[in-house]
RNA sequence: GGGCGAGUGGCGAAAUGGCAGACGCGCCGGCCUUAGGAGCCGGUGCCGCGUAAGCGGCGUGUCAGUUCGAAUCUGACCUCGCCUACCA
């Protein structure tokens, strides 16, 4: 049960004593002393701690994407998670039930890779880290509920990805299969689709080309979700990740089409080549097939005078994939194999060829060549020399000869002609001549249908999640291999399968599991006989493809996900994290709540409302930080030069959010200054009190009372602005609202104005704006202010959010900008919401506008409410 | 090759159809100080005229367009960043 600070008897200002009343010198404002004495006093009160089963107020589900403890918190890290922990922090004041947990992706990779180097155990390696960098968490001053933290490389976490593991396989959507599967040399280890990157397809994490392998693996069945994956509907996610992940997905219409393997001199033929094509009404223009070098038939279809070329061309092909793909030229390869295919719609005998421009992941790993009407299959068609038939035409004539060459023979084109607009005709298509490209693909595909030699079929190019890693450091696959039942799933009832902690880490390519007899060797749960464990561990992306579920109860042993807390605190109201992880992580998650909604263990299909991701910091050098550079930007310094507080506000102040860009560290004195100034006006109102005359002259020149009235518009008006930033989390520009409020404060210090009600009520307004910003020094000044004035203490952060007050914001007077022609010629003092003709004479009245009309009368005059005046003259 | 995003002072940036450069850094000048890499006050887009207050012109990557009015909307182009890449 969270104690509420308020009812809590009235315990001693930590600086009661001191609390100074405006005259003598003040104390400094000292970041280092006030921070930490704060954090231990809020960590003491369990301020941060969230009541799950309060339902009194709105629940707010807030998520920062857990960090892998590499060991210290960079600026990234801030970047990330301060601005997060505004938000909980604004949420929170206003009376909502905040939930803000944190925890540590700890499986992974360098922890692996340290005990292999340094011989310290993954499991050392890393909770030291996490103890470092919970210790920096903290002294970031953020509102996390350490009560729910979750650690995924304990055995109590998961052993729940275990069971998942096992809930996926009952369903169908875990299986496994042998497969070509990416391999990265360096990690010595299998990748996900997903996470192999760019055109020299390299690991993600270490940036190796991976190679292909061929291995037994098992894979989660993410494109059986592939349709509902492409629905966004009822979240609120960034259009960049949206496009991604759709583009990922990559769903495409067309047609299944089956053509048989012609008899030839040494075979019967008769065998069926499904090929994907979204062009069936080109099908008359096939005049070559084309096979992946890995397609299934080849073997089988493959001539014995053309086998010894087919297979050189293969291992070529595996090669192609092993050695550095860097020339990308797109020079293409492939042979014939020495059969042909028989076209169903003309019964035509094309050639069959192989070619690497074929991909065996894709569709049915076969094509039917077009090259009149398609540009790979064309170029490939020149290479080889293979014939070009055009069945596709302008109506037009004079547009026909365009590619008039093609169907008289004589000439060749420059490329494929693509276009299938309505102002085209199919042609040398027997029956279906004279229909529109678009026509002909609905009429085409139903004939092939009632023959039953097609159909119209959507594929996807997602792939299915290959989850298998050749590592130690990950969840263990809860499967024994037995001789006699063969793939055995471990029963819940042994669960956790537990990593063993006893074994040796040699650089030997292998994972440890392998040559660890005591793991490796078990019995059968089936039928007690010899068996051996799986000794791949899983993707540390099932780790974090539901740990925010965990969050709502870590502890929990009869269960994974507590369902009444899943229908209580899911989905999550925002989550934020970088953009990196579209297609990986924000993919897998999303897969993950539909499988488990499917299965009933949660209830909702998405996993985050509203997606936010933030801009990435890069190094002074303006690339990406990473310790090999050596240009990661550590924040503990500055945090002991200027506090926590500035350091928030600074990474705060740099720009939008969603920006990020090279980290450079001028200008954050700009931010100590600022909160300097807020310590000022706060403790010190009226300094060495100016007397009139004494001082610089600007004193109560425009009268106290009137001062005073300006001064309470602008924190009203800064409230308003500030406020509404909140709404779109522009802290750039929150925080250059609260500066000026703070200058406006600076000019009436040591003035009467300070003595006055407004001034105090604006230094109340302006500490409870920058609370969720700085929480430390907002604290501090709010206690200090409560001993003053003889007040309990109560703080800060479990204060309500104020509201501004309309009539007050309003200004009395506005200077009304005047253009003649589109340009400003004057500024025109005036009370707000005259009427349009009263603003015309007065503006006509003007001198300035008088000389510049010249005597010409305005032809039109344009009136916006309270912004502006333009004078059209000719 | 395709998709998305961005180009504004010396720098980070504001302004998303209505006063371009808020706020901050840096720089310049002044005050205070034993001192200052502290604090306070003022100035600071560029060009021209003026001793000055001030006045005028130009200006948001380039070129066109829409509009009374464009940093903002439209089209083409240039540059940079991210994603993607023989996906049939």
């Amino acid at each position: 049960m969270t104690t509420e600070p308020s009812t809590l008897p009235k315990t001693p200002s930590p600086a009661a004593g001191t609390a100074p009343t405006g005259a003598g010198r003040i104390e400094r404002y000292d970041p280092a002393e006030i921070e930490a004495r704060w954090q231990a006093r809020w960590e003491e009160l369990g301020l941060h701690r969230a009541d799950l089963e309060d339902t009194s107020r709105p629940k707010y589900y807030l998520l920062g994407m857990y960090p892998y403890p590499s060991g210290d918190l960079h600026v990234g890290h801030w970047f990330m998670y301060t601005p997060t922990d505004v938000i909980a922090r604004f949420h929170r004041m206003h009376g909502e039930n905040v939930f803000f947990p944190m925890g540590f992706d700890a499986f992974g990779l360098p922890a692996e890779n340290a005990a292999i180097k340094s011989g310290t155990h993954p499991y050392a390696w890393t909770m030291k880290n996490i103890e470092n960098m919970r210790r920096q968490l903290r002294s970031m001053g953020n509102m996390i509920d350490w009560d729910a933290e979750v650690v995924t490389a304990d055995p109590s976490y998961y052993r729940w990805n275990q069971w998942i593991f096992l809930k996926f396989l009952e369903a169908g959507l875990a299986y496994r299969r042998m497969a070509a599967v990416d391999w990265c040399p360096k990690d010595q280890v299998t990748l996900a689709r997903e996470q192999v990157e760019g055109p020299d397809r390299v690991c993600w994490r270490c940036g190796t080309p991976v190679v292909k392998r061929d291995l037994e693996q098992w894979f989660f069945k993410t494109t059986a979700y592939a349709e509902e994956l492409l629905s966004f509907e009822g979240i609120d996610w960034p259009e960049p990740v949206r496009v991604m992940q759709t583009n990922w997905i990559g769903r495409s219409e067309g047609a299944e089409i089956v053509f048989t393997a012609a008899p030839g001199e040494y075979r019967e033929g008769g065998e069926v080549i499904r090929v994907f094509t979204t062009r069936p009404d080109t099908l008359f223009g096939a005049t070559f097939m084309v096979l992946a070098p890995e397609h299934p038939l080849v073997e089988a279809l493959t001539a014995p005078e053309r086998r010894g070329a087919v297979e050189m061309y293969q291992f070529e092909a595996t090669r192609k994939s092993e050695i550095d793909r860097l020339s990308t030229d797109r020079q293409k390869s492939g042979v014939p194999i020495g059969a042909d295919a028989i076209n169903p719609v003309n019964g035509e005998r094309i050639p069959i060829w192989i070619a690497d421009y074929v991909l065996a992941g894709y569709g049915t790993g076969a094509i039917m060549a077009v090259p009149a009407h398609d540009e790979r299959d064309y170029g490939f068609a020149r290479w080889a020399g293979l014939p070009i038939r055009q069945v596709i035409a302008p109506r037009d004539a004079k547009q026909a000869s365009f590619v008039a060459g093609q169907v008289a023979g004589v000439g060749i084109p420059g490329s494929a002609y693509v276009a299938k607009g309505d102002d085209h005709q199919l042609i040398n298509s027997g029956e279906f001549d004279g229909q529109s490209p678009v026509a002909a693909i609905r009429t085409i595909t139903s004939w092939l249908e009632e023959q039953g030699k097609g159909r119209l079929a959507v594929i996807y190019r997602l792939r299915d999640w290959l989850i298998s890693r050749q590592r130690y450091w990950g969840t263990p696959i809860p499967i024994v291999y037995c001789e006699r039942d063969g793939i055995v799933p471990v029963p819940e009832s042994q669960l956790p399968v537990e990593l063993p902690m006893d074994a040796e880490f040699r650089p030997t390519g292998e994972s440890p599991l392998k040559s660890h007899g005591a793991f490796l060797n078990t019995t059968c749960p089936k039928c007690d006989g010899p068996a051996r464990r799986e000794t791949d561990t899983m993707d540390t992306f099932m780790d974090s493809s539901w740990y925010w579920w965990r969050y709502l109860s870590p502890a929990a042993t009869d269960h994974a996900i507590d369902r009444r807390m899943d229908e209580r605190w899911c989905p999550v109201d925002q989550y934020t994290g970088g953009a990196e992880h579209a297609v990986m992580h924000l993919l897998y998650a999303r897969f993950f709540a539909k499988a488990l909604a499917d299965l009933g263990i949660v209830h909702e299909r998405e996993p985050f409302r509203k997606l936010f991701n933030q801009g990435q910091i890069l190094g002074a050098d303006g690339e990406r930080m990473s310790k090999s550079r050596g240009n990661v930007q550590d924040p503990d310094e500055l945090v002991r030069r200027f506090g926590a507080d500035t350091v928030r506000l600074f990474l705060m102040f740099m720009g939008p959010w969603d920006q990020g860009g090279p980290w450079n560290e001028q200008g954050i004195g700009g931010l100590h200054r600022f909160l300097n100034r807020i310590w000022t006006v706060t403790l010190d109102p009226h300094g060495r009190e100016r007397s009139a005359g004494a001082g610089s002259g600007r004193v109560e020149a425009p009268g106290e009372a009137e001062a005073a009235r300006g001064l309470r518009a602008a924190a009203h008006r800064t409230l308003q602005a500030v406020t509404a930033d909140h709404a779109g989390f522009r802290w750039n520009t929150m925080i250059a609202h609260l500066m000026e409020l703070t200058n406006e404060l600076m000019r009436h210090r040591g003035t009467s104005v300070a003595r006055t009600p407004a001034w105090d009520e604006s230094v109340r307004l302006l500490l409870l704006m920058l609370a969720p910003l700085a929480p430390h020094i907002s604290e501090e000044l709010w206690s200090r202010r409560q001993a003053t004035a003889g007040e309990d203490w109560r703080s800060i952060h479990t204060e309500r959010w104020p509201a501004y007050e309309e009539s007050v914001v309003l200004p009395e007077t506005i200077e009304l900008p005047v253009q003649v022609n589109g340009k400003l010629r004057d500024l025109v003092p005036m009370a707000p919401g005259l009427s349009e003709i009263e603003i015309e004479q007065i503006v006509l009245a003007r001198d300035k506008i008088r000389a510049t009309l010249a005597g010409r009368q305005p032809a039109r005059v344009i009136h916006v409410p309270g912004r502006l005046v333009n004078l059209v003259v000719r």
